[in-house]
DNA sequence: CGCGTTTGACCCGCGC
DNA sequence: GCGCGGGTCAAACGCG
């Protein structure tokens, strides 16, 4: 940890078009990019760096995403998507959806890591060197057995500060970390509300 | 020993 | 049809 004081700052989000070039009309527009939510950055207040409410970023009920909805259904959660089933064996079935409806939410941080810590256990199961940028692109995916929301970072070609993530999906469970935080608060809500 | 990362191979979609 | 680029798998490996 050699950069402690290091906060993983948000910045604008629409450049996820601009590293879309090599890849055209990768991302049809009616994915959702965040207007990327400014978050009040204190560099005094070391607290507010570890406690960036990440979680209430993703869980879409605080973002106004456009997200791309299957027509009759809502937001595609994760055990909704169907046709998984491949996934077992090596691709002897289908690689069932690439373009698959879950909602995309990208957006850049700017921070010397790679990773960052939100809330959520990854685990990566790729990496590949991306056309056009000289920085390789990773792909994570939760731990969580019952979620298989992915995400992908990769570091800016021209700004290797800036740090692109993409998630993708939506996480159905709580993060262990926010649960963690919240747990001696439901305790002391339980108490006061006499339950 | 369990869990996460690395890495090369494989598969698929798309453009030419 | 072919080649390229991107996404995923899974065995091997490393670490606590």
């Amino acid at each position: 940890m050699d950069m402690d004081g290091d906060i993983p700052q948000l910045l604008t989000a629409p450049t996820i078009a601009d590293m879309a070039t090599s890849s055209s009309s990768s991302y049809p527009s009616s994915s959702s990019l965040i207007n990327c939510t400014q978050l009040p950055l204190n560099e005094n207040s070391d607290a507010a760096a570890d406690d960036i409410d990440w979680v209430g970023l993703l869980s879409a009920g605080s973002l106004s995403l456009e997200m791309e909805k299957p027509c009759g259904s809502e937001v595609a959660m994760a055990d909704d998507v169907g046709g998984r089933e491949g996934y077992g064996g090596k691709n002897k079935g289908k690689m069932v959806g690439k373009r698959s409806a879950l909602p995309r939410i990208a957006f850049q941080t700017r921070s010397a890591e790679d990773v960052l810590d939100d809330g959520y256990r990854w685990r990566k199961y790729g990496q590949k060197a991306v056309k056009h940028s000289s920085y390789p692109r990773s792909y994570y995916r939760c731990t969580h057995h019952t979620c298989n929301v992915k995400k992908q970072i990769q570091r800016h070609s021209k700004d290797p500060n800036i740090v692109v993530t993409t998630y993708e999906g939506v996480h159905n469970h709580p993060s262990e970390k926010l649960m963690e935080t919240l747990s001696p608060l439901l305790k002391q809500l339980q108490f006061l509300s006499g339950i």
